[in-house]
RNA sequence: GGUGAGGUUCCCGAGUGGCUAAAGGGAGCAGACUGUAAAUCUGCCGGCGAUGCCUUCGGAGGUUCGAAUCCUCCCCUCACCA
């Protein structure tokens, strides 16, 4: 057994968080784990179902590297149980129940992508199925006599959906209580989350305490918010930065969001110190640094970490090449027209833009190319009508960042 | 189990026989503006080489020249009562 020392730096752990529950005994457990060197076990439980990992988790992930940095034991729990059976209620539409594969690939895909920020020696990944999948009905049971239902509706959205008439199933009443019996399992003696997470964790505490175990000390960091500044980071809202982009989309993605939001990013997303995130602030209020500057920082600071300092320098040349030079970037994707399409050589430019993949459909393209927002080798295309005479090679470009080269 | 209210386009939500591809808002896309944005303003916002045709208003039938709108059965949700 390698020979491990605990530090804990306080000052880092509690950094873009946003509760610990309660204080005093987290105070007392990491004196504790100091003490006696030994390492406190952090749980973090993940859907399997979205293996997209984007800044918005990243949050999280950083926090569960800054425990791991110190020493302590990082549990990685892939909630493979619940997903397995799906949940058929919710906001959006019925999930579809995932297969064991399909577990298993997504895990797979997990860990490449967590990897970029946690240390894959010092991760321990389980699956929740492990010990869920064993029990009979007769534990099930024992299990729910443990907690009740106005307790369930002290959760601020199953009381919002059900003051609402928004269905909720009993299975979503059962996500709390299986969350809560991993930390048992586990003996978690912290449990991380997100800000949504705090009820789940709290009943975590609950449960541990019915089966005689000292209970975790939760921790939520706030749900990052995503690039529209105004919901939180989600694939599904398609306001997220995705930590397997492009270096150039990353650092896209990272100048669009507003001024305001930058300092969030700087504190959640970066290691950048909290002076220096407020010498930058003072400096742009009082008018001595430009916000893009601070922006452009932000953005090489987010690529850095998923890539290197030098992706990040070219990712920022590229930017500047598009958006501020207005020029082509680095590389266009190609197109060439195929012979089957070029009668009486030539070819209508709605159909090109559709088959270049620029828009989903006919009624789309023109849509763009009414708006004034198609132009080939920089000349508008200013009539639905229009076509381009072949052969022909040329820029095709669509809004303010598609580009295709077109040849044929 | 009973009673009542509902299910409309990506989301919310109007629409109770033709004027409805379906008001309004949101999201999204494009244009102007800019520091990349945001905010603001403008346009678009089911599909089709297109003054027309096709598909869409929980599902299946039916009435009608004509149905999101009327009828029947079914499915689903919510509230109250049990």
């Amino acid at each position: 057994m390698e020979l491990k020392m605990i530090k804990n730096d306080i000052e880092l752990l509690r950094r873009g968080v946003e509760e610990i529950i309660p204080e005093d005994e987290f105070k007392k457990k990491l004196e504790k784990s100091e003490k006696e060197n030994r390492p406190l076990i952090i749980k973090t439980g993940f859907d399997p179902t979205a293996p997209d990992i984007h800044l918005g988790h990243t949050v999280l992930l950083r926090k569960m590297k800054h425990f791991q940095q110190m020493g302590h034991t990082i549990v990685f729990l892939i909630g493979d149980f619940t997903g397995m059976i799906g949940d058929p209620s919710g906001r959006s539409a019925t999930r579809k129940p995932l297969t064991r594969e399909q577990v298993l690939e997504n895990a797979e895909t997990y860990k490449r992508q967590v990897f970029k920020i946690l240390d894959r020696e010092k991760t321990k990944i389980v699956f929740n199925s492990e010990w869920c999948g064993p029990m009979t009905f007769n534990d099930v049971l024992g299990l729910t006599s443990k907690y009740n239902v106005a307790r369930m509706l002290e959760r601020d959205d199953f009381f919002k959906r059900y003051r609402d008439g928004v269905p909720i199933t009993i299975l979503e009443f059962m996500y709390p209580l299986v969350q809560g019996y991993d930390s048992v399992v586990l003996k978690a003696d912290i449990e991380l989350g997100g800000t949504d997470q705090k009820f789940n964790l709290l009943v975590g505490r609950d449960l541990q305490r019915e089966y005689g175990q000292e209970p975790q000390v939760i921790m939520t960091v706030p749900l990052l918010v995503g690039t529209d500044g105004i919901q939180k980071m989600s694939k599904s809202l398609g306001n997220y930065i995705g930590i397997n982009e492009s270096p150039k989309e990353i650092f896209g993605k990272v100048m669009s969001i507003s001024d305001e939001l930058m300092y969030v990013y700087f504190e959640l997303a970066t290691d950048v110190p909290g002076d220096e995130i407020r010498r930058l602030r003072d400096g742009v209020t009082g008018g001595t640094i430009h916000p893009r500057d601070v922006k452009v920082r932000l953005a090489k600071e987010i690529c850095a970490q998923f890539y290197d300092a030098e992706t990040a320098d070219g990712a920022e040349a590229e930017f500047n090449r598009i958006f501020v030079q207005k020029d082509l970037p680095d590389e266009v994707p190609e197109y060439s027209i195929p012979d089957g399409e070029k009668s009486d050589g030539r070819i209508w430019f709605v159909k090109l833009i559709v088959l270049s993949g620029m828009a989903a459909s006919n009624g789309e393209a023109r849509r763009l190319i009414k708006g004034g927002g198609v132009t080939f080798d920089n000349e508008k295309i200013t009539d639905e009508d229009m076509e381009l005479k072949l052969p022909a090679s040329g820029i095709l470009k669509v809004g303010k960042r598609r580009f295709v080269r077109i040849t044929g």
